[in-house]
DNA sequence: ATGTTC
């Protein structure tokens, strides 16, 4: 029989793959795609949705999201959540980039105040941003320095010089998540992010100047100060090798853990802790560290931007209206509030997102004051050369998803496959004929991250716009893109 | 995603 036999229908764009499926199920999967989405969904995607409803703790739903794929232990696209008395922390479950994240910063100028200068500033811009597999940073980090950087995130960045203090509030945790402490950070994660601070990375992750293309909704535009017609930028990046290497380290220390701890679980690759155990502990500590080297390292990357718009455009950040929309995390997992049961009781929970982004609705006082009449900004990627778009969050994700909907496009093609499918030279040919100016440092990662290796980012959002799990705001197209 | 197989 067929996996995809287990998958009924619960309402439109609603799935759901009983707790009977497995015998260790605590919850139901659920799943939040179209009827194409269900069609490819791969076999394995779907067996670790149904691993993560078997874990100790877990809440309501194991749940996939409209861009969900196959990753490491839990889907991407996934989200988990469980209870804090009872529940565990698994590193699968936030992903190696820990903090892997999107940060859009918008400008009073137009299409036109750029082209005149737009070769000088895709040039410059790629070189003011250090991108590519080890990329360095161009500012040398005292070794003591990383310590801070850990444990205090963008607000360390803007101590230092990088960037206004005023983009803070308009960060996801003000860029800085407590409970961060960089004394349980490896020596070696420490070692590896010291020269990486400052850097784009590769894979995905991309700088772009766009144009706004779309208004969907006016009032909530208005709100996010989104002006059809202007220029803002976007900025996909991580913790680079420093998150990469605390999830190495934690998942050898949860491989021992949920043996010493006799969990029962379904696949190594979920490995976990109970919350109350020190490995658990430490690990949630390690991660929020390598979250905070994140939002710092995206804050460093917004100020050399604004600094080369300023050194080719002539006029200061200031009067272009270089200010910070918003920025999210798409792998982490966080401690929130949320309504669990019918009786309407708030629970403590700890959320596991990954590949997956919060969309807060309205009220809710993890919000910035300035949006949380409409809910906070969902900022959601594309592939090179394709849309990016701005949704907002709603009361619909609070009570159906935990307050989450997707992330981006989602692989549909390997990293090999795509590689022979697509050539750099026609990539590039096809994003100029379009008007879009790319550059990159390498070949191979262009066709790599071929729009055709993706899932049609355009699906996705519809998706979720469709389900009310986030509402379209705006859509985005790039002028400019720059990646390792 | 990633010093792309410590």
């Amino acid at each position: 029989m067929s996996i995809k036999e287990n998958i009924n229908k619960i309402d439109e764009n609603i799935w759901e793959i009983p707790s009977s499926y497995k015998k260790q199920m605590k919850v139901p999967a659920r799943l939040y795609l179209n009827e194409e989405g269900i069609e490819n969904l791969e076999e394995g995607a779907i067996e670790q949705v149904t691993n993560v409803a078997c874990l100790p703790g877990i809440q309501k739903f194991s749940l996939g999201l409209p861009d969900i794929h196959f990753g490491y232990g839990f889907p991407i696209g996934g989200v988990g959540a469980f209870n804090m008395n009872n529940g565990v922390v698994s590193p699968g479950g936030v992903g190696f980039d820990i903090n892997c994240g999107v940060r859009m910063i918008r400008s009073n100028l137009s299409e036109d105040d750029l082209k005149p200068y737009i070769t000088e500033l895709t040039e410059k811009l790629f070189k003011n941003i250090p991108s590519g597999v080890g990329s360095k940073g161009k500012i040398k980090l005292l070794p003591k320095e990383i310590d801070e950087v850990l444990n205090k995130g963008a607000e360390w960045a803007v101590n230092n010089g990088y960037g206004w203090k005023e983009d803070l509030k308009f960060l996801e945790e003000n860029g800085r998540i407590k409970n961060a402490d960089s004394e349980v950070v490896s020596d070696k994660a420490k070692k590896r992010g010291i020269p990486q601070l400052g850097s784009l990375g590769s894979g995905n992750h991309f700088l772009e100047v766009q144009k706004v293309d779309e208004i969907y909704n006016e009032k909530a535009a208005k709100i996010f100060k989104l002006k059809k017609g202007t220029i803002t930028i976007m900025v996909h990046s991580g913790s680079r090798g420093c998150g990469h290497q605390v999830c190495s380290d934690y998942l050898r220390k949860m491989d021992k853990a949920y043996k010493k701890y006799k969990l029962n679980i379904p696949d190594r690759q979920l490995a976990c802790a109970p919350l109350d155990s020190e490995e658990a502990q430490d690990y949630l500590k390690a991660m929020y560290a390598a979250a905070n080297y994140a939002w710092a390292n995206r804050q460093m990357i917004v100020h050399w931007v604004r600094e080369t718009f300023e050194d080719v455009l002539g006029k200061s950040a200031k009067d272009m209206g270089m200010t910070t929309v918003y920025d999210v995390a798409h792998n982490i997992a966080k401690e929130e509030t949320h309504i669990v049961n019918k009786n309407g009781m708030k629970l403590n929970l700890l959320v596991h997102r990954k590949g997956a982004t919060r969309a807060f609705g309205p009220g809710r006082s993890e919000v910035p004051e300035d949006y949380r009449e409409i809910g906070q900004p969902v900022l959601i990627p594309g592939t090179m050369g394709t849309s990016s778009y701005v949704l907002h969050g709603t009361e619909i994700a609070m009570e159906n998803t935990f307050g989450s909907t997707a992330h981006g496009a989602g692989r549909i093609l390997s990293r090999s496959k795509a590689k022979k499918e697509f050539s750099a030279d026609e990539i590039k040919e096809n994003l100029l004929s379009k008007g879009i100016q790319v550059k990159a440092n390498s070949d191979p990662v262009l066709a790599e991250e071929a729009p055709g290796a993706y899932k049609n980012v355009d699906q996705v959002v519809k998706t979720s716009d469709k389900l009310g799990i986030a509402k379209l705001v705006a859509k985005v197209t790039p002028l400019i893109v720059t990646k390792g």
